[in-house]
This record gives structure tokens, C-alpha cells and sequence, in this order.
DNA sequence: CTCGGTGATACCCACCGGGTATGACAGGGC
DNA sequence: GCCCTGTCATACCCGGTGGGTATCACCGAG
């Protein structure tokens, strides 16, 4: 009676990011009339009106928003308990391999310190298998709560560490990445103004929350389109020091003065107790 | 098909905690058959053994104790969504309430800062309603997750913040509160070895997760359990400093000197976003 | 006024979650 | 050895309900 199953979950989810129940049905792979009786059943269950249904498509209320937010975050930790679920199950079975852990790191980032991390595990007498998962930009918060990924390596403040565990394990400045032949890649360091502000060089733009944000610069998807934009002498990129591991040729990097400094984290879901995550990070703050 | 509904959950949790068919069937409500079923076919589904059916009761597996940590952090998760919905669903009826917001605040403790804050609050100029809920002892981080409460007044480092969003409020020493009459409370300063040591009186015992500490101590539930045991002269206790606010005249407080000094902050759930909270929080750390 | 597109209603069916009765099996007492 | 007890699994049945199809009610745009 008032414990919300998650395909109601699901279905309000789907209906709240279409606002159009065709389209969410659609998604969901079902006819538009019963998704509605469900929406309906919901809202009389809870007691609270989620949807204004007004002519031409519906809105979210406030409750709905609410449930939007909570549900999401609800659905993740079911997901998350059927993904670890799935992952323990091979550790006891005969054959089955020892626990395995998925590392969420941002591709290209802190490369260095993550190889040592991975040596330094294995050497454990008792480390399980760790699986890198390379991820997006700020993909890594949304990989532990929905188990995809157990633990991850993430950058103040560029991940927010919200909701997780986390240890520092480094603290390293930040560099402009600038073509060779550009005059400022003859500058022994550089201001965030300076780069910010070269007429022919506009600093490229990363996707935030899968949009960009309005300015001159190229739009870019990933480091390897990046890395060629600025060896093309077309944009200007500013990254963590050890971003020096992927530099090109044709790359100069020169230390930015007054950049605040990225501070790299090892974050795990808050409520989660192995072994053999205890081992990684012990591992990880004793480097 | 990969999708746990939260009642497979429900079940699942209830066997895991009972080890026992029976009794988690009774537990729920329903007959054994059918539930010995729903963990069979919940086990299909994630192609995994969750329980060892030995002779004579079941253990969980590995990645059943998974599947019991997970499930339940799902299942808080999924009726945080559901309490918070429906107390969202006031605020746009019409005659509905503006928003309220429950904060959890351990019985008796900062009670100064409690009521400065509140006040403040209550002066802002489109403050919503708070309700304050008094909870035991480690309580709040289990109200917070399952959504009886929106935030919470913690107090490090005997609550974990392990999970949430927090801002520091206070930082404060701590106090023994002994017996007027005894020897001990003419001094004007103790330390722990000193108040962990009195032959006549030792050191009162709190529950911790529904048990107690072995030891020489008297077990008690709540503060007035305590404090009238203080004033027999059958006990001693530490508190942090704003506790003199409740002492009785039978009771002297002295400061310690080396007791790790006690940060109150204000914690809630790292994902929720809500105006109303954002002014409680702003309120609170600009007292 | 009609038409297109929206969500709601009506009705039906099959599936499955739940109940009861019973089985299989292992220990413990005598 | 026996039976009895307590456990979880199986067999079978039933009713509720989740889902489908057909259709309605409504409103804005022409």
C-alpha cells in the first residue's frame, strides 16, 4: 500500500523526462493506455497529483519533480544491487573467479598515477581482478550509483564527491596545452587570463550534461579530436599536469600560475564494505 | 528481465535477515511456499545462488550478503522516494502547505544551536516550515537514507557523515558530568584516563546498533535514564559542552582536557536540491 | 467546422503472485 | 531401527491485475 514497486518507478521516470505519455510508452515498450492507468494508480496511491495534464502535453508538479529526482536516484541503487549482485555471484560458484573490482577512471586522466595504483595492487597477495573502466568526462558519479563501476578516480573539482567516500591520493597544478609554433608556447608559464582571452586560439568547449556551453571555441567530444585541434593550431586546452602523459609532438605544455590546483580522488559508494575494496584503497592512500 | 522489482527486494531482505523461510514469510505476511518460490525465480533472474540450503536453515552466500547491503540501500532509497513525494505533494494544492522540511536532531543535543537556528530560519523571508524530529542515538543517518527526514544536525565523530552532504557548524570541547557531591567535581578539569577510571563510578553504557559494550557500566537508553544515574551518584558521562544545558542541579559539569573536541554539522542527502533546503543550509552556516 | 494529436476510458484476456496441501529430506530421540 | 519434527521444495488452483485493442473526450490549428 505504500511501498512503490520500481516499474512504477520506471514508468513515472519515463513519463516525467518525455512529458508526453506516447513517447514514454513508446520507450517503454508498451501501449500508451495502460502506462496512463499506472501514472493514474501511482498518483492515487501516493495521494499526491505528479503530472498537470493540460492541453497539448503534460507538466511535472512539484511532487513531481520531487518524485523524478528521488526516483532516479531510487532506480540507480536498485540497478546497482542487481549489477554488484550479478558481480559477486561468480566468487563462490566452483570455477567461478575471485572477486573482481570495476574501476571507473576518466580515459586519459592520471595515467601515471593509475599504473602505479594497478602494479602496486597486484603485488597484494590477495588482490582481486581489477576491471578499468575508462569513462566520460563526468561520468564516473553516475557509473558507482548505478554498479556499473565499484570504485572510481575523480578530480576536484571537477567530479563533485557528493554522496561518496573518498580518500586524496594527489594534488598536481594545472597546464595550458598550446600548438608548438604558437607564440605563448614560448612563455615559461601563464595566467588563466592569458589563455582565456587569445583571439585566434578560443578555448574549446566540452559537453556539460550532454549540451555545450555557448562560446567561440570548436566543440569537442573527446581528448584524441582535442589533441588534433591543437596540434592543428585551432584551439588552446587547459588540463591537469599529467595530461603530459598523452601530449603530442606538436603539443607544448606550460604551467598555468594561478589555476586552481586539481586535487585527484579514489571514491567509493558510501555504504560499501569488500575486502577486497578495503585492499584497493589501503593500496591507493600508501603509494 | 534484468530489472528487481522492490518487492523481490522486500523478500529477499526478509529471508537474508531471518535465515529462515518461516519466519520471513510470517515477517511479510504471506505463506512460505510462494516466497521459496519468488527467491528461486529471484535467483534465475540474476543467474546466481544468493542462499546455501543446508540441512536445517540457509546462510547467504557471497553474493547474498551483496545482494542484503545493496537491496537494502535500494529499498531506503525507494521509500525516501515515496515519503518525500507525498510530503512534496501539500505544497501545490491549493490550500496545501508551503514546503516543510524535517530535520533530525539527536534528542537533547545542541540544543543553543538548535534554537538560534530555527529562529534565524524562521526570519528569512520566504522560510519553509520545520518540522524537527527527535532521534536516537546514531539514528539519523538511517533517517535521512530512508527519507523520514530531509536533513539533519550530526555530530562527528560519533556520527559517520559517510554518504551525505554536510557544512561544519561548531566546534565544541567536551564535558564529564559527574554527581555534585563527589570528590571528583571539585576539580576543574578531568582527563578521560581520570573519568574512565573512578572505582565508584563507572562509565554509563549506550547501545550501539541494539547492543551493548560489555563492561562494568550501567546500560541505559536515554538522556533522563542517564542523567537521574548521574544524580543517584551511580555513574559518570561525557558529553559534548552544549549539554550543560540540560544538566540538573545534582549534576557538576568538568571540562575535559583531552577528549577529542566534537564538530556538529548540518547533513543531508547529497543528491536533493531543494530551495527550501538551500535556505535552511545557508541559514545555518551563516549564524 | 473539421482534423490531428493528446490523454482518458472501456473492455478483455492471459499471466502470475499468492494460497493450500503435500512431498522430500535430514536430525534427534527412544 | 523406527518415527516424529522441522525445514524447504513441489504441485495445483484461483483471483487480481498488468497489458493489449478499440474508442472516446478534449482542445488548438487551420
Amino acid at each position: 500500500m505504500d511501498t512503490l514497486e520500481t516499474r512504477e518507478l520506471r514508468y513515472f521516470v519515463a513519463v516525467a523526462e518525455e512529458l508526453h505519455f506516447g513517447r514514454a510508452a513508446e520507450r517503454l515498450g508498451m501501449a500508451q493506455p495502460p502506462l496512463s492507468r499506472a501514472i493514474q494508480q501511482l498518483e492515487r496511491r501516493l495521494g499526491v497529483r505528479l503530472l498537470q495534464r493540460n492541453r497539448r502535453g503534460v507538466a511535472l508538479t512539484g511532487a513531481g519533480e520531487m518524485l523524478l529526482h528521488e526516483g532516479r536516484a531510487a532506480l540507480d541503487a536498485t540497478t546497482a544491487a542487481a549489477r554488484r549482485t550479478r558481480r559477486a555471484g561468480g566468487a563462490d560458484r566452483p570455477g567461478g573467479r575471485r572477486n573482481r573490482l570495476v574501476l571507473a577512471v576518466k580515459a586519459g586522466a592520471s595515467h601515471e598515477l593509475l599504473h602505479k595504483l594497478l602494479d602496486a595492487y597486484a603485488a597484494e597477495p590477495d588482490a582481486a581482478e581489477i576491471e578499468v573502466l575508462p569513462s566520460g568526462l563526468c561520468e564516473q558519479a553516475e557509473l558507482l550509483r548505478d554498479g556499473r563501476a565499484d570504485v572510481a578516480l575523480m578530480h576536484a573539482p571537477f567530479n563533485s564527491l557528493a554522496g561518496f567516500d573518498s580518500e586524496e591520493l594527489m594534488t598536481e597544478g594545472q597546464i595550458a596545452i598550446l600548438p608548438a609554433g604558437h607564440p605563448l608556447a614560448a612563455r615559461k608559464s601563464l595566467s588563466l587570463a592569458d589563455v582565456g582571452d587569445i583571439p585566434d586560439l578560443p578555448l574549446a568547449r566540452w559537453p556539460r550534461h550532454g549540451t555545450y556551453a555557448p562560446g567561440p571555441g570548436p566543440e569537442i567530444r573527446d581528448q584524441t579530436q582535442l589533441a588534433q585541434l591543437i596540434a592543428l593550431g585551432r584551439t588552446v586546452a587547459v588540463f591537469p599536469e599529467s595530461a603530459r602523459a598523452w601530449l603530442w609532438a606538436e603539443h607544448t605544455a606550460v604551467p598555468l600560475v594561478d589555476a586552481p590546483p586539481v586535487v585527484t580522488h579514489i571514491a567509493w559508494p558510501a555504504h560499501s564494505r569488500s575486502l577486497a575494496l578495503a585492499g584497493l584503497i589501503h593500496t591507493a592512500t600508501h603509494l
